[in-house]
DNA sequence: CAATAGATGAGAAGCTTTCGCATTCGGAGT
DNA sequence: ACTCCGAATGCGAAAGCTTCTCATCTATTG
């Protein structure tokens, strides 16, 4: 159950907290912002503030419930965290957002990582590029 | 020279872009922010517009002289565009920024890139991670 | 050197995110 | 069930980055 991962997190079980897990699992692939959270659950008829919202979405990050990602267009994306590594290409015209996850690449970037110090958290990999797929790109062209 | 740069970008020569872009040429591998070159234009003597700045930036990437980049943040960092393509490896916690090339990765890429319908653009790959350097990295920690 | 389209600087405003605080709520112990 | 306390919430204010507005100034062209 869900409460049980908030439970674990060391986090009361509230309804704000419920709410926005039970979304996020309902919103599956999609990476979704504080705002599309905040906004979907007003018009589901929940009463609930942006601020907890954000403090929720961070709290879950923490808790590695959620993985909280940082692409263009200056604000964070969440997705719920299924356990199963993934990076992502985004295309930076429209937000679109692909999942995959590579062998070769993931062992390479190891290397790198190596090499320059680093260490590999979570979140790692994003490939940023042009969506081919004329519908939702052309919308965005015409905006910009 | 530089102004034919800018001339080619479609620009007026003036002196603020002559300043922002002799500032990223000595800021070599640098990242800078809208912000840093701000204070450092203000640092040499020069009379700019932080407006000035942003817009100035803004109009270099869009003729290809300069590169953004949206590291975790919540800001832009720019560098110029050498014409060598890199990526790059971000530290989340210290904000460190190291450039690699890795032919596999680019080739891998590029593979991934088609299967989903992408089409990748300049700069395109950030791995994110946490870097072993105590010195930068350890600083961050006690902040947050 | 004059004319004009374009560029600048200063401050206001926009957007995402965080903070402060009074009120409310969850859950442990009775 | 009841009470109590620390934790969580919602609201509005505020912070940080970026963009916009607009009056003034400047680079280019003829």
């Amino acid at each position: 159950m869900e409460d049980q991962h908030i439970r674990n997190a060391g986090l009361k079980v509230t309804v704000p907290r419920m709410k926005i897990l039970e979304l996020l699992e309902k919103s599956g692939q999609r990476h979704v912002s504080a705002e599309d959270v905040y906004k979907m659950l007003l018009e589901a008829g929940e009463e609930i503030g942006l601020a907890t919202v954000y403090r929720v979405l961070t709290q879950f990050e923490a808790a590695g419930l959620v993985e909280r990602n940082n692409f263009e267009g200056g604000y964070s994306v969440f997705e719920l965290n299924r356990g199963q590594h993934h990076d992502h290409i985004v295309c930076v015209l429209c937000g679109k957002v692909a999942e995959f996850y590579d062998e070769t690449i993931e062992k390479r970037q190891q290397k790198i990582a190596e090499k320059y110090d680093f260490e590999i958290g979570d979140h790692s990999l994003t490939i940023y590029g042009h969506c081919l797929n004329a519908d939702a790109c052309a919308k965005r062209n015409e905006k910009v």
